[in-house]
DNA sequence: GTAGGGTTAG
């Protein structure tokens, strides 16, 4: 164009900014910068908000924010971009400092502050914000839509606040809002990730014909979560029946599948179709999956293939998967090679230093515990503790480890003392093999038994009726002992227990828990 | 002509 003499005018910036979308565009994209000064457009704000853009969407937040701070008067496409940029770089603390400082929001700057902390962790804070809108007084009387409550539903799938989520449903349907692709992906893995995989059907259902491959993956994904392992592989035949494309995220659903139904042969079989038939190139994720499902078979030596033999460094999540099958099937020494891996590529993993040294006290290799004990001591590594979260009454409750905090610590020590008598004398003998070698059996029997999900449970018993089901979220991984525990619980009192633990669910129901007890 | 939403192993 200029070199047919033809001269850009400020509607041209704002498309030619919006192709520099990626750090390799970062050149170029400082020299469309100089030639905004160049033809005089530096104070149109149209421009001025599609070089925030740009230079955020090429990975360099501080020279967005210098073009924002020459801004005299920004605009709010402005305000919105700026936040957006240091949101994207997880610098929330600015982000939210910006957005405090705004004039006003509308209903697109509230809706990227509450993305900003979903995206960074901060589910609880997201909630918060979403409340703040609400109030009339703060909420500069913007009214929730269809962006907002995607980004809320997210956060409450992630924090498994089934409650939260049905009231953000019910609020959709009474808003008028249209629940389209992107809106029904959202509520559909909101209920799955909160446990209720039939709520999350029955919105996968009522979707019509118009589903993409991501709400297909979400619900894919949702049936694997759950342990559906058969129904999962079969609406990926559907999906492809339709005519939709899987993509790699499909297939890691689909190999989720497998692994949480110990189907081999057909986690092989989707493996090499992934490649040959769709022509989707095995990622790092997948070799994790694989490594997973031979690792879970106790074929240990093939696991151990597939991580030699990956065309990619294994990194933190392949190691933990082939580890978590060499703890399953007790080999000790795959488990101390898995541990050392993980130390090394992340330092500040507690859980690692805690289980390398209980593989060392199990070969009786006391100098070895020692080490490790001091290594941990010298790098200041601290345990993760953990928590467990339930939802009462629509409120958020969170438990750790030994916890005494909650204003009704008596009452719930006492209903869990309550619960494990009547386990006793029902023939349940505490399961202390995951339990740290240090303490004698009657401590370890003790730390057991003030888990996290055990305090979450008896508060639950004392707060709802019988029969009520129970719904605990808890960020480790479910011990043996506790879901001994659980299993006899929803048999002994007749109640539903559903735990999401960091990897899956458990739906326990009489005796039984739907993960056979295979996790 | 500018700002915002959904799927991802353990």
């Amino acid at each position: 164009m200029r070199l047919h003499g033809v001269e850009p005018d400020n509607r041209t910036f704002p498309f030619l900014l919006q192709s520099l979308n990626s750090t390799p565009y970062l050149q170029s994209g400082k020299r469309i910068h100089a030639q905004v000064f160049l033809f005089g457009f530096d104070r149109d704000p149209f421009v001025q908000t599609s070089l925030i853009h740009m230079y955020s969407a090429c990975g360099n937040p501080m020279l967005a924010r210098q073009v924002f701070d020459e801004i005299a008067q920004p605009d709010l496409p402005s305000w919105n971009s700026i936040i957006n940029a240091f949101a994207k770089v997880g610098l929330i603390h600015v982000a939210r400092e910006v957005f405090d400082q705004m004039p006003q929001r509308n209903v697109i700057s509230w809706s990227c502050m509450m993305k900003a902390y979903v995206m960074c962790g901060g589910y609880k804070e997201a909630l918060g914000l979403f409340r703040e809108m609400q109030m009339s007084d703060r909420g500069d009387g913007v009214r929730p839509n269809e962006f907002t409550m995607s980004s809320i539903l997210s956060a409450c799938g992630r924090l498994g606040a089934l409650e939260h989520g049905k009231w953000v449903h019910a609020y959709i349907d009474k808003s008028g809002m249209k629940i389209d692709v992107v809106l029904g992906t959202a509520l559909m893995n909101m209920y799955a990730k909160c446990g209720s995989i039939e709520r999350a059907k029955c919105v996968f259902d009522n979707m019509g014909p118009s589903k993409d491959v991501m709400a297909w993956s979400a619900m894919i994904s949702g049936l694997a979560m759950h342990g559906h392992a058969t129904e999962s592989l079969e609406l990926f035949a559907e999906m492809i029946k339709c005519g939709v494309r899987p993509n790699a995220v499909t297939f890691v659903g689909v190999l989720c599948a497998c692994v949480h139904g110990g189907l081999i042969n057909e986690g092989k079989k989707y493996f090499r179709r992934m490649d040959e038939e769709f022509g989707i190139k095995p990622m790092i994720q997948h070799y994790g999956c694989i490594v997973d499902l031979y690792g879970r078979s106790g074929l240990i030596s093939d696991a151990w293939k597939v991580v030699i033999s990956m065309p990619m460094e294994p990194d933190v999540l392949v190691w933990g998967a082939l580890l978590s099958g060499a703890r399953m099937h007790r080999d000790v020494e795959t488990s101390e090679i898995a541990l050392k891996k993980l130390i090394q590529l992340d330092p500040t993993n507690s859980a690692a230093y805690v289980l390398l040294s209980n593989v060392y006290a199990k070969m009786g290799k006391w100098s070895e515990v020692r080490r490790v004990r001091d290594l941990m001591e010298e790098r200041g590594i601290k345990k993760v503790p953990g928590c467990s979260l339930v939802e009462v009454g629509g409120v958020l409750h969170e438990f750790f480890v030994g916890d005494d905090s909650h204003p009704e610590t008596r009452e719930i020590y006492m209903m869990l003392d309550e619960i494990m008598k009547r386990l006793k004398m029902k023939g349940f003998v505490g399961n202390t093999s995951e339990a740290l070698l240090q303490l004698d059996e009657e401590g370890k029997e003790l730390a057991l038994s003030f888990h996290s999900e055990k305090l979450a449970l008896a508060f639950c018993f004392l707060k709802t009726s019988p029969g009520t089901p129970i719904r605990i979220v808890k960020n480790l991984r479910i011990c043996c002992d506790c879901h001994d525990a659980m299993k006899m619980i929803s048999k002994e009192f007749d109640r539903e227990i559903v735990v999401r633990d960091c990897n899956r669910f458990h739906h326990f129901r009489e005796g039984l828990c739907s993960c056979k007890d295979y996790w």
